[in-house]
DNA sequence: CGCTTGATAAAGCGTCTGCTTGAGTATCGC
DNA sequence: GCGATACTCAAGCAGACGCTTTATCAAGCG
């Protein structure tokens, strides 16, 4: 039932989105790539805190760093927030499932009554 | 763009996600209703370990309790999760749209080339 | 070559977490 | 009432986290 082999990746990413500054940092990534100076321009934190949170960010598969001049580019990667997505989704499907099940119970549960 | 009133309930929903344990008992409560006793069952820490991993749930909005007799049955609160989907999905949706306007742009480049 | 800029590395510090143990509370069955 | 059961509360502790400062590195520019 549990896999196991993803549990390491999705704690290192929901820890990850579970901070306001890297959130923020993946949303605006979202909008374009962008350099460490760029990212860290709108905090009052040291760049080296907002370099610390890109780490983390790059730790968990959500965003890569590349290497343009004296410049280190950050950029989304695509298909990566589908792990979270698609743990959610699956706990909201066990959870309507079961529902239904409890709805069919119930509506033969009235059937009984009735006859 | 950013949201602040919701700033706080993701963090703390995130970080409630981003513990192996807490995931698993969200995914069992997914399929009904559970004493504390039995959802400390297949863990090797103490029932209090466990208790407070609920209290997390519980503080975040994910899970409820109730009372019944001298237990205190949890349940999945149906909603919850809402609130993270739908900021994975803004996330998404940006990212989503400036590539579609990526697309747009390099279309007319193409086009003014061919004039 | 030195100087500045953009960024990482490393060490330190206060705070938060996950877990433990021990004590306390509420409810059941006798 | 009494003991057992189900659970919470509180204190303590090791480790992780967020941030700082200092030092270091690599690339451009005079």
């Amino acid at each position: 039932m549990v896999i196991t082999v993803d549990d390491e990746r999705l704690d290192a990413m929901f820890a990850a989105l579970a901070d306001r500054t890297r959130r923020d940092i993946v949303a605006r990534l979202g909008e374009g790539e962008a350099t460490v100076k760029e990212l860290a321009a709108p905090y009052a934190m040291s760049l080296q805190a907002v370099s610390q949170h890109i780490g983390v960010l790059e730790r968990c598969g959500l965003v890569s760093r590349g290497r343009h001049r004296q410049t280190r580019p950050c950029r989304l990667e695509p298909g990566a927030l589908e792990a979270a997505v698609s743990w959610i989704e699956e706990s909201r499907r066990v959870w309507a499932e079961r529902m239904d099940r409890l709805d069919t119970h119930l509506a033969r549960l009235q059937d009984g009554e009735r006859q």
